[in-house]
DNA sequence: GCCAACGTTGGC
DNA sequence: GCCAACGTTGGC
């Protein structure tokens, strides 16, 4: 099992919305960077564990926990010209763009903050906090979950 | 709204 | 293959 972090903006699909889904599920769609492709649909498996992270809000951190339940499949948005995140070179002949569908584990009991995570030593190196790193999906290390999860 | 940092595009 | 221009991300 392997352990991941996921960006998204709380207006898009805040940790709430997710829960409030039905089943708690959701599809992780809009991806349009290769590497975060790259590592949905090589790398991540059903069962995995994801730290969902709040981007682009008051305050950003790390506010919940998700699992991947289901693998790798074509994103429909980027087929969808009426989508913002519509891909004209991409088609269902063609598949770009690929998604897994996440489900809510549980809600920390309080939000980790991005300051309070840059300051943990132990999270040097943690790709999060990395310089300049926009990726929307990164892996995280067992240990570096280990040290997120016991800042609680 | 600003800006740093990065990815992508396209001319050559 | 280089690199400038442009678009996007995301914190502040």
């Amino acid at each position: 099992m392997k352990y991941w972090l996921m960006k998204s903006e709380p207006s898009e699909l805040s940790i709430d919305d997710l829960k409030a889904r039905p089943r708690g599920t959701a599809p992780w769609d809009g991806v349009r960077n290769y590497q975060a492709r790259n590592y949905m649909r090589d790398d991540m498996k059903k069962g995995d564990q994801i730290l969902f992270y709040h981007s682009s809000c008051p305050e950003p951190g790390v506010v919940g926990i998700a699992q991947v339940v289901r693998e790798a499949y074509p994103d429909p948005t980027a087929f969808d010209p009426k989508s913002h995140y519509y891909d004209p070179k991409s088609s269902p002949d063609k598949v770009q763009w690929m998604m897994v569908d996440v489900k809510f584990v549980r809600k920390l009991k309080r939000v980790i903050g991005l300051q309070e995570l840059k300051a943990e030593r132990k999270l040097d190196g943690f790709a999060l906090t990395r310089r300049g790193n926009r990726l929307s999906v990164m892996p995280v290390t067992k240990q570096q979950w280990d040290t997120v999860v016991g800042m609680e």
